[in-house]
DNA sequence: TCGGAATGTTGTCACTAACAACATTTTGGG
DNA sequence: CCCAAAATGTTGTTAGTGACAACATTCCGA
């Protein structure tokens, strides 16, 4: 690409302070709630896929397995709209999870159009194993947060996800 | 793919209350600080990319730009180190904001790897109707979340963010 | 009965994150 | 002073994700 580069600068007069210079503020990105959260996720997240990385589990597959388990029978849409999981990526995702032998679809009777889901056998052994590992995960979290902040969080949270889905 | 379709199946007796399909539990995912963060993360960033499509600047060009706005001068390694974002992701992500004028890249004099970041006078005025816009969507994550949730959201945050750096 | 709506599937596209490889430059210990 | 190791910026590649369109099948209500 060969960017023309400027002529050269003496960054003294920008540095604030000689000596601190490892002192950086992120200004009025601390009054945006979507800074937090987001740095928060990632850190979450990135935490449960090496917990969870010798199952081979990520958060998405473990919530639709939680929720199949909790709801056996229900279609693709309605697990799709509890989790807020597209048409389209739930298919490839259950896809992945039958072919691993956890998840069974059965086409419901009542309605032709429609899947029944359920967990093998396989499926609840496999379950049982990956919620140990999510349990680990989840007291690092608490640990790493500390427990009255996490509490908190989870407080403030619940019973709102219904404002969070697509629209505003 | 062609997937050999089990026998039908009456799901009746897996459906738990007959004219109230809608209800459907998560399980266990109220239990996982991530499955709450993940949920306003997603709901967060769509109003964000949403509200600054006029200006087409997406979360963490906006990051970017704050944060050089705060530390002018400072080298692409301190602005990667303070928002967490890897060399090679922050390189590209500056390629873009140059081509738009916004920023400015000059080699520093003290050490010649380093390249001084600036936001060119362009880049300020862009940023002031960018930080209007981030302004209207924070409000409404106020209004939405409720404002005493949102104050304690960033109260239990504030400060913990290096803890989310990569390693746990 | 018929047209619209819902469901599941596939394919495509764009965006992102993460990693490896490389050139340049600084740094520190001998 | 010199050289190996580390730091910085850049490019390319890869896998993963999300969103969207298109389609076939089935259900539902006027």
């Amino acid at each position: 690409m060969a960017v023309a580069r400027n002529k050269p600068l003496n960054s003294e007069e920008f540095e604030p302070k000689l000596g601190q210079v490892s002192s950086i503020e992120v200004g009025c990105l601390n009054d945006h709630v979507g800074y937090f959260v987001r740095r928060l996720q990632v850190f979450v997240f990135n935490d449960f896929i090496k917990t969870l990385s010798p199952l081979d589990i990520r958060p998405g597959q473990y919530a639709v397995l939680v929720v199949i388990s909790a709801n056996a029978g229900r279609s693709q849409a309605d697990i799709g709209r509890a989790l807020n999981i597209e048409r389209a990526g739930l298919a490839k995702m259950l896809h992945g999870l039958e072919r691993r032998g956890w998840v069974q679809r059965l086409p419901a009777i009542k309605d032709g159009r429609t899947n029944s889901l359920f967990l093998t056998p396989d499926g609840n052994v496999a379950l049982r194993k990956i919620r140990k590992l999510a349990a680990r995960h989840e007291a690092r979290m608490t640990q790493v947060l500390g427990k009255s902040n996490r509490d908190q969080l989870i407080k403030l949270l619940s019973g709102r996800v219904e404002l969070m889905t697509t629209p505003v």
